[in-house]
DNA sequence: TTGCGTATGTGAAGAAATTCACAAAGCACG
DNA sequence: CGTGCTTTGTGAATTTCTTCACATACGCAA
């Protein structure tokens, strides 16, 4: 089985150069006149984006969005373990999530040393956001997925990526405040 | 009260000039010398997103993630209401959800038209997303907020946003591969 | 093995975004 | 009013990203 940079290029929203030419950046793996082989580039990206390893998560606020990540599913089948969940809420701690228990987030640190975890979760109010992604980060964890509405000053190494809905609604807003229609 | 582009560009990881020339995008509304008026860009920046206006919202897929939104809230505040839930679930269609109830997804075409609905938020498995999506685009619903890891093909005129948590932890593990551990 | 059709990989051209750098403009103070 | 200090707004320079275009390489068939 084989794919053509045309037809990987139709699926998103790239051309058939643009696909070559990221491709190329990380060595030329296709066979001119044919494409890329399926199983091989598969296995390349999954190198590239270090899904081979596995990745050890722990997740912040056993709340709603913890929830949906959790029914969501299939972060297992991509190399992301959640190997445990934190809240402060003490009706909450105890409580069974998954496979696992919700702990109390003072055991934060310990839990991070302990368990080897590289990425942090936050899925906690604003407010508690920095506090807790300090003390993450100095027990280890190098990665953080932000859902609170902050912008998070971050130390050296550490790798942020925010998620967040009231932003995506507003450039909704503002691509069809732009539309034909407005102006 | 007054910020400069200097402040302003502190906050995000942005420069001074990188924020004035935005900015100037949209007109020069700044006193040299000085900076820009906190509540006018504020007011500025809400005409250019177009949030001065009401977005009517429909939800479609009454699980977690609609859920996590709702707890979230906020939303009412900054212009998006909420108008309608819809869900296939017999067990959810009928039940409380914030000060409406879950509506049955066979309504979802007249009740964007009733209701003037504007933007769909998408909450529901990857199957599903097509033919919901051309079911509200064709009752005239121009902006889609998209959950389910799928790539939307859109009609003209339709903008999407997609939010994939599945991407963003890719991100992650791509960004701390890179790391000056790793390589 | 030679020739043909196809699709990659990649320099070079072109477009877009970012940064630089500075004139113009406002405020404060004497 | 004039001098000095500050910060905008914006052309020009620079960097980054995208697209173009074509030589190169592969498969296949005869």
């Amino acid at each position: 089985m084989v794919v053509s940079s045309q037809e990987l290029a139709g699926g998103g929203g790239a051309t058939a150069a643009q696909v070559r030419k990221d491709l190329s950046v990380f060595g030329s793996f296709g066979k001119r006149g044919l494409g890329y082989s399926v199983p091989e580039l598969a296995d390349r990206i999954r190198g590239i984006l270090g899904l081979e390893r596995e990745w050890r998560v722990a997740l912040v606020g056993a709340g709603r969005i913890g929830s949906a990540l959790l029914e969501h599913g299939g972060f297992g089948d991509r190399g992301f373990s959640i190997v445990a969940v934190f809240d402060v809420d003490p009706e909450k701690v105890g409580r069974p999530w998954g496979d696992s228990l919700v702990r109390d987030v003072d055991e934060l640190e310990d839990a991070i040393r302990d368990e080897g975890v590289q990425i942090v979760i936050l899925a906690v109010p604003a407010e508690a956001v920095h506090s807790v992604m300090d003390r993450a980060n100095r027990a280890g964890a190098r990665g953080v997925l932000n859902f609170a509405p902050t912008t998070l000053k971050v130390p050296e190494g550490v790798v942020v990526r925010d998620v967040n809905l009231m932003m995506e609604l507003e450039a909704l807003s503002f691509a069809l405040s732009q539309g034909p229609d407005e102006e």
